[in-house]
DNA sequence: ACAAAAGTGTTAGTTGTACACCCATGG
DNA sequence: CCATGGGTGTACAACTAACACTTTTGT
């Protein structure tokens, strides 16, 4: 019985969200695009495996975030011995552009080629993981540039959520929450002129929940 | 390279969360009590074992709700071969009894024994996701029983999330939701006399999201 | 002057909590 | 007729979505 680990990383990139796969040149399923990983090691435990095959594999060094998400047993999932496959998200900031090999390329989620196994389910559970947690928890940090416009982090919400977003309202929410802080500076404004925009960075750089308990919360 | 399945099963029983724990009769850590699981077969996937090991080992049959939680990969976790455990949560309904081994017993989750291993993350994990999914989702129908009145509810999410809950407004939230629904019929009151209480049911009793975006709602 | 982009403010609606009050029943 | 406990209603606070208006800047 194997035990491989996949990744999906994720990295906004020209208004797109996009994830990172590979192409597979041989037998089984030669052609199709596959989730960077690979075996378990005899003396690593699952994230350090994880980070371990993106940095070898990809060169993937700047990952900003790593969680798991489910593991995925069928006994039939891929020809040939058995291999459970443990699954993770895992998050790059945006201007930030590892070096890939050639047969690595990004492919925007909105339209993905014709992935490998069960790959495409992979896919879809890390974006809908990462979209719930963008509403409750201070993810976006592991998306976002040190510091940002409020323009940029809507354009990455936008992205990685999947639906307009109200620039206004996420800074109120942002700021109550403590998720975001001014940092005073100031962006010059883009080449049609308008006011320079304020400069912001996440506060905390590890995953928090800011919004735990919507309803039932325990009394004051 | 093995692989286990661990589960940890609820229930609720006289006013205490409880979890199912058996004792190791056997070195090593003989004498300290641990979740009921087992390896992983060659021809099941995780879910199928997890429920096969219940049914076999302490006659759990009537699981109302099962999903999987983190595994726990750690190279020394356990002495001896390495294994990998793969956790679950388990939740049965109130009124109901499965038979138990004799090494078998509830445990209230607030007076733990010492648990053997890693068990004892893996129930605060369990603990900890139940307590969350309990305010956005419908995952209770699995805790209580058929029919129920809105006290017996109450003080089903009173200990199984650690702290008081309203009952007015429990019910306000749920009916809006649609997650119970009113059944016309009543309850005879107790001995001390009192409002005979209506009865409800839960709409569905598969776990479905009730509230999945608290900000950031897509827009109508 | 004008358009673009960012800041400021307001409104209205929803949701949840806390709490007071009313009513049916058994002793 | 009273205590018990469930039902009904209201007041209040917090939050968010939607959107109009104002201000600064480059062309």
């Amino acid at each position: 019985m194997q035990h491989e680990v996949l990744v999906a990383v994720f990295q906004k990139r020209d208004d797109e969200l996009c994830v990172l796969l590979w192409q597979r040149a041989l037998a089984p399923e030669s052609g199709t695009w596959s989730l960077p990983g690979g075996a378990l090691g005899a003396d690593e435990d699952l994230p350090a495996s994880a980070t371990r095959q993106l940095a070898e594999k990809v060169d993937v060094q700047e990952l900003a975030h790593l969680e798991q998400l489910s593991v995925f047993s069928d006994p039939h999932r891929v020809p040939g011995p058995r291999t459970i496959a443990s699954t993770f998200l895992g998050l790059i900031p945006s201007p930030s552009d590892p070096h890939l090999p050639p047969d690595t390329r990004w492919h925007p989620v909105s339209d993905l080629p014709q992935t490998s196994f069960d790959h495409g389910v992979v896919i879809r559970h890390a974006r809908r993981r990462l979209a719930a947690k963008l509403s409750y928890t201070n993810i976006a940090f592991a998306l976002a540039a040190d510091e940002f416009t409020m323009s940029a982090l809507r354009d990455l919400y936008t992205c990685a959520i999947g639906h307009a977003v109200d620039t206004t309202n996420l800074q109120r929410i942002l700021r109550r929450r403590g998720v975001i802080t001014p940092t005073g500076k100031t962006a010059p404004p883009g080449r049609a002129g308008g006011w320079p925009a304020a400069l912001f960075r996440f506060t905390e750089s590890r995953l928090r929940v800011t919004d735990e308990f919507a309803v039932l919360r325990p009394p004051v």
